[in-house]
DNA sequence: AGCACGCCGACT
DNA sequence: GTCGGCGTGCTC
């Protein structure tokens, strides 16, 4: 008897193993790792992924057999099966979180699936399956076991393809389309009874003569002069069929033109190189490729695809969620033209279900994505470059919380293929790694134009608020005019994190606060309420103070909203353009925001980190930060570097073109390191100085950390189990780990739960792997009560 | 996640 | 005496 291993759709830590299921005899040879199926869980119907298939079962009990088949062939290949095994061992979680996450997003809804013939014999071949349509519900119920065996024949041999009914707007576009229905003798013929001046008609004719097999779309034919009214006539005449043609959505936006590779400068000929050799030779080496902004990166990147294709084998290019725009996709695209597929959380999930499809069948060659692209089901793949290695957004918040580079690491040595980490300002772990030659460092240290980084000046706001309350200081408001004179553009970035707007009374100093979370409200001017971030809790914005009853209640703060409005104030004639989560929040927005700006239809383009990456507007001559060192007051280990990575990378987005730059950057903490090697962009002065803080405080990279946070309704009760937690921990570790905590979280209580967290930071500690295990099935228990445990892995911050 | 099993309070 | 509260544990 044939049994699968079957990982089922319960995301609990007790089912967190393959359950065994006896195949039916129907299925038998059918089913394949990979492949989702319903079985009998308890006494429901649940989905599950098969993952091995076995003549014995370990399992003593009575195995119920498999109900039917989710999939027709397999959606998660042999590869991603592994890595999703070791992904969850990697990271804590379920093997079915990892499994679910591989897929896009779309074809996480299931049940409903559909046969669509890929020809018309088909649907002649098989009348008992399609009835004549091209299209039909696939109801598993519906079908006697011959029927069955056919579809999956036809699927096979690609006469069938099966789409999921997917509930959101991921389905399959159709368009109509028509195809000629007669021969070239029988055209001849009807040509003659058609008048001279039939316009349409004849070239109709001639069109299906020319290609009989074309399926020709409704659209293109109406550019060529054929309207809907010829073609609905010369389908009630015989002369050509109706049909749908699959329509691959076009995720691009804009079509591609074709580029040839630039010539390269002896750095980037130097990488290129030994990278192009690590290809070649099969080779799972890490490279590490340090460059600062405006280095020619991407160039290295395209030639090293490039050289991966001409070997018959696939990449992979991993890029920042901000920093896909249609610049870099466009360059992408331009290279290799239809052979890439764009994976991005932007898009609407069809858009990513169809690139999916065209990487999982093979057609693309060339995956380009955020983050979960690193999931791509590419084959044979030659070559994975992460650009902006060190960017944050690698990092999964949620379960399973992993760390790109990590699977990239993975897949390379599965595929014998080399990894290309792109950087100006590598994370210090990556650089660190370079430095002991477990990565091999290639360098970039000019830029293409040999242009001289812009000049970067820091303003000292300590001594700018003792002259007046505003947020630009005299400084930069004079290089603003000196720009808008000259109509040049501006950039003025306002560091995300504290910048949001909240009310305060000016006689008592009350704050509102959320009733639930343990933060101020913040102000929302456009809906006028006042609400919060964490649990989504809305107010009307109070008059008087709720508590003295006064009515100087007023806002403090600097939102986005708010500068805006001061900006347009001090410079009337300026065009300015708000790029933040409120504006780009609408698909299509953040492009239409670059593309105004890029065509100078604005003078000043104002926003948050989102403007800091990956743009290049050349007009671009004076960068204004107005509050560098906001990160630089949380209490993060990495703030720091988050804070020089941030200036770096917006000093290099000025002065990229023939015209030279300016960067101000105004700051309270003009002396601290961070800041003021940004200024000289000395990264290695930064690696050098940052590595011994980190190595006196024992940080990464010297020591491997891990977080574990819980929560729960009760405070006392979080903390009593946390420190049931930590005793635990201290017994099980040795006594080199540094176990810190339990301490409450920065923001202690969100949505009435009460957050604790103990930090692990350690060097070796064999043992640590089972006790987190352990810790994690005895919260299972526990969570009855109400807690929750998480880990996170080689967190990227303590907060 | 569901659902059954099982051991203690207020009801016909 | 019983109905049902939800704490606990299992699902191939």
């Amino acid at each position: 008897m044939q049994v699968a291993q079957i990982i089922v759709d319960v995301p609990t830590r007790q089912t967190n193993n393959a359950y065994s299921y006896s195949i039916p005899d129907h299925l038998v040879d059918q089913i394949e790792p990979g492949m989702r199926v319903q079985v009998p869980f308890g006494n429901r119907k649940i989905t599950g992924f098969v993952v091995g298939i076995s003549d014995e079962s370990s399992y003593d009990g009575k195995l119920k057999p498999i109900a039917s088949l989710v999939d027709l062939s397999p959606v998660i290949n042999p590869e991603l099966l592994d890595l999703a095994s070791w992904l969850a061992d990697q990271t804590y979680s379920f093997q079915i979180s990892c499994l679910q996450t591989m897929l896009p997003g779309g074809m996480r809804t299931k049940n409903k699936k559909k046969l669509i013939a890929q020809n018309s014999q088909v649907i002649d071949q098989f009348p008992e399956i399609f009835h004549g349509q091209q299209e039909i519900d696939y109801n598993r119920q519906q079908y006697d076991n011959a029927t069955l065996s056919k579809i999956l024949a036809g699927q096979k041999n690609g006469d069938i393809q099966v789409e999921y009914d997917l509930t959101n707007h991921a389905r399959p576009i159709m368009l109509k389309a028509y195809q000629g229905n007669l021969n070239a003798k029988q055209v001849d013929e009807v040509r003659q009874t058609v008048r001279k001046n039939a316009v349409g008609q004849l070239k109709l004719l001639s069109l299906i003569k020319q290609q009989p097999d074309t399926v020709f779309l409704v659209s293109d034919l109406a550019s060529k002069g054929i309207t809907s009214s010829t073609l609905k006539n010369a389908e009630a005449k015989g002369w050509v069929v109706a049909k749908l043609k699959r329509h691959i959505r076009n995720p691009f936006m804009r079509p591609a033109k074709k580029s040839q590779p630039l010539q390269l400068n002896a750095d980037q000929q130097a990488a290129v190189s030994s990278i192009d050799e690590a290809i070649a030779a099969q080779k799972d080496q890490v490279f590490l490729l340090e460059g600062v902004t405006g280095s020619g990166k991407t160039e290295v990147y395209l030639q090293s695809i490039a050289h991966a294709l001409s070997l018959g084998r696939t990449a992979l290019m991993l890029v920042p969620e901000i920093t896909l725009t249609p610049q870099i996709v466009g360059r992408i695209r331009s290279r290799f033209g239809d052979q890439v597929a764009m994976l991005h959380s932007a898009m609407s999930s069809g858009e990513r279900y169809d690139e999916w499809q065209r990487i999982n069948t093979g057609k693309a060659k060339v995956v380009v994505g955020v983050r979960s692209a690193i999931f791509a089901p590419l084959q044979n793949i030659g070559l994975i470059i992460m650009d902006e290695e060190h960017d944050s957004s690698y990092k999964q918040a949620d379960n399973p919380r992993y760390q790109t580079r990590d699977v990239a690491k993975w897949r390379a040595a599965y595929n014998h293929c080399p990894v290309v980490l792109g950087s100006a300002t590598p994370s210090l772990e990556s650089r660190a790694r370079a430095m002991k030659g477990v990565y091999e460092l290639l360098s970039l240290p000019h830029r293409i134009n040999r242009q001289a980084l812009p000049h970067v000046s820091i303003i000292d706001m300590k001594i700018e608020m003792a002259k007046h309350h505003e947020a630009l200081s005299t400084q930069l408001k004079d290089a603003i005019q000196v720009r808008l004179d000259k109509h040049e553009q501006i950039i003025l970035l306002l560091n995300r994190r504290g910048y949001s707007a909240f009310l305060m009374c000016r006689d008592c100093g009350y704050v509102p606060r959320c009733p639930n979370c343990d933060i101020s409200l913040t102000m929302h001017k456009d809906t006028h309420t006042l609400n919060c971030h964490y649990c989504g809790h809305t107010e009307p914005i109070p008059t008087v103070c709720p508590q003295c009853h006064s009515k100087r209640i007023g806002f403090y703060g600097m939102g986005s909203q708010q500068l805006e409005e001061q900006v347009k104030n001090l410079f009337p004639t300026a065009r300015v353009l708000r790029m933040d989560v409120d504006t780009t929040r609408k698909k299509g927005a953040h492009e239409a925001i670059i593309d105004q700006f890029g065509a100078h239809k604005a003078d000043i383009l104002l926003g948050t980190q989102m403007i800091a990456k990956g743009l290049d507007f050349p007009e671009v001559t004076l960068v204004g930060v107005l509050n560098a060192d906001s990160a630089l007051q949380f209490p993060d280990f990495r703030s720091s570097e988050r804070t020089f990575e941030l200036l770096t990378q917006v000093s290099g987005r000025s002065g990229r073109a023939d015209k030279s730059g300016e960067v101000i950057i105004q700051t309270f903490n003009p002396d601290h390191y961070a800041i003021r090697l940004a200024k000289t962009q000395d990264y290695e002065k930064f690696y050098a100085t940052e590595m011994r803080i980190r190595h006196d405080g024992k940080y990464p990279p010297y020591y491997f950390t891990v977080k574990l946070t819980g929560n729960s309704a009760s405070e006392n009760q979080t903390v009593s189990e946390m420190f049931g937690i930590l005793n635990f921990l201290k017994k099980q570790l040795s006594s080199n780990a540094i176990i810190l905590g339990p301490t409450p979280k920065v923001i202690t209580r969100i949505n009435n739960q009460y957050y604790y967290q103990i930090i692990i930071k350690y060097r070796k500690e064999p043992n640590l792997k089972a006790a987190l295990d352990d810790i994690l099935v005895q919260s299972q228990k526990k969570q009855r009560r109400g807690i929750q445990i998480a880990i996170d892995n080689e967190p990227l911050d303590f907060m």
